[in-house]
DNA sequence: TTTATTCTTGACTGTTTTACTTGGTTATTG
DNA sequence: CAATAACCAAGTAAAACAGTCAAGAATAAA
């Protein structure tokens, strides 16, 4: 279990597609911009999300990505091991190479407190954060604020 | 909110620390060997739990670092983030650079779910983990492969 | 069918963090 | 004084992070 910067990007993204789930497919361009995340490194993440089955890929014009299941049935554990990738097993993968059976000692016991925050954050889903009125809210306003930045500046010069 | 590899090995020193905490100072080239850290990677990190008040220095011959507080009175959450020191509050520090006030959803947003995890962490403390009988029974065996190894390579040739 | 849109993939780059090393200086005990 | 062990400072190789760039492949709309 890691904790990061990365991670809260994806959760942060997961979260956009979470609130847009209705609209149709979500581009990356638009999360780029609502968010501030780099365009490019949001398709390395989406890449993950979509090898762990998170997220789908709908090419072509109006497409985007959408979830691949319902908010609830989302964890945030899922999104964070699935970008951070990996699941750190200590230097001794379980068996090998602890020597002396001593420092297994210390692995297990980390090994506990890891299971025990990711049962924590598996217990969190998607829905848990979008469902509340204070996030709609302030959902809406993110989508005017875009609506008006289109209108401003409505499309690039060809 | 950090979780990474550095985390680990700080808990991890600091739970040996709590283990022969009766038997007076613990030395930082024992803990070396015992847990397989780097003695200098150790100093560094036990200058940043120094001063966060967590383990209290003893220098001369005899001495090493014992606990500041009772193994009950320290969480894990406290090791965690004196070693990792920087609370990341990510781009906009509380007010400042949020130009939309777009981001700052987000941002609480994680707040909340990175303070729920603080919160977790800070219920677990020391003791809970060395008073388990599993955890003494093989930390008396680390002990006596110590003292083996002490027996065959006494001490190095002058 | 062309074309624009969007996902998809891969390689590449600069910065930061890790984990570790080297080489000291104090303070304490015997 | 000599051994011990905490302290301190600086540097370093490798990895992870965050982001860029470029090219391709699928598909909806024109």
């Amino acid at each position: 279990m890691k904790l990061s910067t990365k991670g809260r990007y994806a959760v942060t993204a997961m979260m956009d597609l979470a609130i847009h789930d209705r609209e149709g497919p979500v581009t990356l361009a638009d999360i780029s911009q609502t968010q501030g995340i780099s365009l490019s490194y949001l398709e390395q993440l989406f890449a993950k999300l979509r090898k762990r089955g998170l997220v789908e890929g709908v090419r072509g014009p109006g497409g985007g990505y959408r979830l691949a299941r319902m908010p609830h049935q989302i964890t945030v554990a899922e999104i964070i091991t699935a970008v951070d990738e990996n699941v750190d097993v200590m230097r001794c993968h379980g068996d090998g190479n602890c020597q002396d059976g001593v420092r297994c000692l210390t692995h297990e016991l980390w090994a506990e407190l890891s299971n025990r925050l990711y049962e924590f954050l598996d217990g969190i889903t998607l829905d848990q954060f979008v469902e509340r009125p204070e996030i709609r809210e302030i959902a809406r306003r993110q989508d005017e604020e875009a609506k008006r930045m289109n209108f401003v500046f409505p499309r690039p010069a060809a």
